[in-house]
RNA sequence: GUGAUUGUAGCUCAGCUGGUUAGAGCGCUGGUUUGUGGAUCCAGAGGUCGCCGGUUCGAACCCGGUCUUUCACCCCA
């Protein structure tokens, strides 16, 4: 006999966790088919050569790889097993699961290209799988709920994102949070702009520490990694920059001026603004960072990360636009921006404000209790007769002390039992009792459902 | 992937510098109550001290390995 046990980072869900969890997904699906949305599923597992190189290296090592079946080493020569593992990966596994479900859908895009309707907006709200080491908000198994649009470069699509969080986030309860955006061609214009062309990705990993461990510690890391003295003169304005949307926009405007791409950025920011303004919508919750950097490489324009305030967990929601995702299997030229809403985080953070709306964790309305034999099948014969009128009725199926059927309720959190023994069987009524309140009424069933239901 | 950290009853945790039969609270089971749950009181059951190996006359405690938890780095939902 051995003790049972979960994988790493992978965890079970019982029926306080489903029914809190039913409550995200609920809302959040509500939210993505009220902005025209459809739903697809795609497989768990994928060609490891779909999801190979779209995460950077970093991602790739993070991939779950499924060993072949059947005899997986037979293609594997000896001298494999000198050159490493990365000679043997693709002689053992073809397959991995989903790391992301954006992947999967650029995938689903290319090869139902004629089947679809451009602009194509879908929804996916499935697992994914991440070979990282588990810490509190983060785990190998865990769900996302993406939303995104292919086919169009509309900055419309930024802006109805913002829309779906703050309503999401409504619905939730959830107000103190921040939706952060930039636009990783601001981040390109300001690599060219310092004259470190090319390098927005360590600048932006560095930068991203700032709040940490303060400027100094920052130009540190930046010379290690090959930025010259005058770069990081240039830079040292923005980095010292407080101001509010306009200004840190104006701001940009002028410190981008010698990069066409980075003033596209801006430009681009602006518009996405002016449209939550031409539909009436004020800004709240939207916050500009400009040194916000996300990993994901694919990414090409606007970049989303949404932090909840005084939790300790991470990001709960991110995304951005990528122009070519489609490109690399083979479908160029078609545009497409998205965001997630990682359910388990968004969990963890309802959980730690304690703001779950108090919901039982049945959705049982009644239980039928009886003394004997007699009043059993007396309740028996009720138990339809309830289900019919659409009460959510259960019956206790061993024959025990009513004591017992009692408790039953109780613990399960079932607010009304109806108790069926001699006296009610002889007047055909059944006596109704409140949980909550402890007051009990004999009544026939018509009545008792009207109370109940 | 690097460096730390955690593991004792169903849960939360005690357990002295290694020394007999490892404890508490809550929960659980039964009774108090033969037509009634949540309260009181009484009684009871539950532990290969994460797992494997080592040191020792003797290990929950010391050492090594492994799994798990949490944390930092990295990265991310």
């Amino acid at each position: 006999m051995q003790k049972p046990s979960l994988p790493k980072g992978t965890r079970d869900f019982g029926p306080v966790q489903m029914a809190r969890r039913t409550y995200i997904l609920d809302t959040i699906k509500e939210t993505f088919q009220l902005f025209g949305y459809q739903q697809i599923e795609t497989p768990a597992m994928e060609n490891l050569n779909t999801l190979t190189g779209k995460y950077g290296d970093e991602g790739d090592q993070l991939l779950f790889k499924i060993l072949n079946s059947g005899d997986f080493i037979k293609d594997v020569k000896a001298d494999d097993l000198e050159k490493g593992s990365g000679a043997i990966l693709n002689k053992v596994s073809e397959k991995g699961l989903r790391y992301d479900l954006t992947v999967p859908f650029a995938r689903y895009v290319v090869m139902n290209r004629n089947e679809l309707t451009f602009p194509f907006k879908r929804y996916q709200i499935q697992p994914v799988w991440r070979a990282d080491r588990p810490q509190k908000g983060r785990y190998r198994e865990f769900y996302q709920c993406d939303a995104d649009v292919v086919g169009t470069d509309s900055l419309v699509c930024e802006a109805e994102i913002i829309l779906m969080i703050r309503r999401v986030f409504e619905k939730l309860s959830l107000k103190e949070y921040s939706i952060k955006i930039n636009n990783r061609k601001i981040l390109t214009g300001i690599a060219e702009a310092i004259g470190e062309a090319g390098k927005e990705g360590p600048l932006c990993v560095a930068i991203d520490k700032l709040d940490k461990i303060g400027w100094e510690k920052v130009k540190e890391e930046l010379t290690q990694r090959g930025f010259g003295a005058t770069s990081l003169e240039n830079l040292a304005p923005l980095v010292s920059l407080e101001s509010d949307l306009t200004g840190k926009l104006d701001f940009l405007k002028g410190f981008l001026k010698s990069s066409e791409t980075g003033l596209k950025g801006v430009g681009e920011l602006e518009e996405v603004f002016s449209i939550l303004e031409k539909m009436g919508v004020d800004l709240d919750h939207v916050d500009f960072d400009i040194m916000l950097a996300r990993g994901l490489s694919y990414y090409t324009g606007a970049i989303f990360e949404v932090k909840v305030h005084h939790v300790s967990i991470g990001s709960v929601s991110g995304g951005g636009r990528y122009d070519n995702l489609t490109g690399v299997f083979g479908l160029p030229g078609v545009s497409g921006v998205g965001f997630s809403f990682g359910v388990d985080r968004l969990y963890d953070v309802l959980d730690e404000l304690g703001i779950f709306p108090t919901e039982s964790h049945t959705s049982t309305r009644l239980l039928l209790t009886y003394f004997d034999q007699a009043g059993f099948g007396y309740a028996l014969s009720l138990l339809s007769q309830f289900r019919n009128a659409g009460v959510k009725t259960e019956i206790y199926p061993n024959q025990v002390k009513i004591q017992k059927q009692f408790d039953f309720a109780n613990k399960k959190g079932i607010p009304f039992v109806g108790v069926c023994g001699d006296e009610e069987m002889k007047a055909g009524v059944i006596s109704v009792k409140n949980m909550v309140s402890g007051e009990q009424m004999k009544m026939t069933v018509p009545e008792a459902v009207a109370i109940v239901g």
